[in-house]
DNA sequence: ACAAAACTTTTAGTGACTACAACTTTTGAG
DNA sequence: CTCAAAAGTTGTAGTCACTAAAAGTTTTGT
């Protein structure tokens, strides 16, 4: 299966060793970041610590936040992947009502039911750049879900119930992510938060199909 | 009616002057912007056009981006003033919905339905700073909204369930905001998208009451 | 008139981020 | 294997938003 060589390069060193040069600058900071803050760490202390100089840090990260938060491309393509891969039949809102659940019921850290989830948030909240960020990501996946929906419901790609159907979607995982990271924060463990998450999911859920329909 | 001294300083005139040197500068700062975009203006230039020094204009505004964006606090009091002043058998929801009508009727600025509004809507879009800084002025908006909304109904203030409802609260005012400052900087005037913003407005609050209840 | 309070200014940083040139490593072709 | 192009890393020298602190100026109340 795999081929043994250790001193032939293989097409695709150089890239093999740029991710894990990435990956241990992520890392590093993310460590760094956890222990004194956001703002506590800067770019050029990462940059000494993973043994790297400070420009190949923002070669790798174009901004100091995206060492923290660089998820935000997975969440958009949850969202429009739920509606684009659904059965014909079934209405976007519930594709992504599945999908949503599906995260909880998987522990899937977009849920926040991981352990450690809480002290992340925290970090987030107590930077306004991380905060911004954070926000950035979500519009970033409103947009983009928006367009989709618009796609699937044969509507003008810029309509906008179509945005405040979509941003509300996102209205619901958000409030689910920082209820999940909040509660497991404070002492509960995730076992225990998982069915109240669910629960939520689904009366939020119901209240969005409620006023729009099936979507 | 009016004292008409000039030259005794009737308790008031620093005061005054401080009024007027932050509007003068947030004036020449806002002209600037529009002509050649928020990132194409630096501080230290705002300052030398307003003839003051650089620290002044960090001492009127704390962030480059309020020097254009001075109008968060106001958002929030209008939508926690319409909640909590209301009458006492008004519901919540219906409360806001008038508010929201109320701002589309009279053409007020943060209705979106005012000449040169979507020149400054681009100018906000084409800068991630401004962009940023608008988010973070709706996520205050939702927050104390959500607080009120929370107080209102007698439930406790960090119910996920209300702050879903003033997210989306938030989504609708934003919604309408850019679709009025789109639709008059495609030329269309404010008068002929008045009718169909107002509109607008009405089935987005149908679709969030009929989900949530009357709030 | 005078002292305290409130502003403004100057000075001297810090830190994220950029442009650019020099240097090193990896890759692919001959 | 060799060698040149491609890709990646590094150091240098900035720019710009923003801060801390001290000194100078204007306004205010007594």
């Amino acid at each position: 299966m795999a081929d043994g060589q250790t001193e032939t390069p293989p097409p695709g060193r150089r890239e093999r060793k740029k991710r894990e040069l990435r990956n241990h600058i992520s890392g590093v900071a993310t460590r760094l970041f956890l222990e004194r803050g956001f703002e506590g760490v800067t770019v050029a202390e990462i940059a000494e610590t993973a043994d790297v100089s400070t420009m190949t840090v923002f070669n790798h990260f174009p901004r100091k936040e995206n060492l923290f938060l660089d998820r935000g491309p997975e969440i958009t393509e949850l969202l429009t992947a739920a509606v684009r891969d659904r059965e014909q039949d079934e209405p976007p809102l519930a594709a992504l009502r599945r999908m949503s659940l599906r995260l909880i019921d998987e522990r899937h850290p977009l849920s926040g039911l991981v352990d450690g989830m809480g002290r992340f948030l925290q970090v987030v909240l107590d930077s306004p750049a991380l905060s911004s960020r954070w926000r950035e990501m979500n519009e970033e996946a409103t947009t983009a879900l928006a367009e989709t929906l618009a796609l699937a419901a044969g509507r003008p790609p810029y309509d906008p119930e179509t945005r405040y159907t979509a941003a509300t979607v996102q209205t619901i995982r958000d409030t689910l992510f920082r209820e999940a990271a909040r509660r497991t924060s404070a002492g509960e463990t995730a076992e225990a938060v998982h069915g109240d998450l669910r629960a939520l999911a689904d009366r939020l859920f119901d209240a969005l199909e409620r006023g729009v329909g099936a979507g």
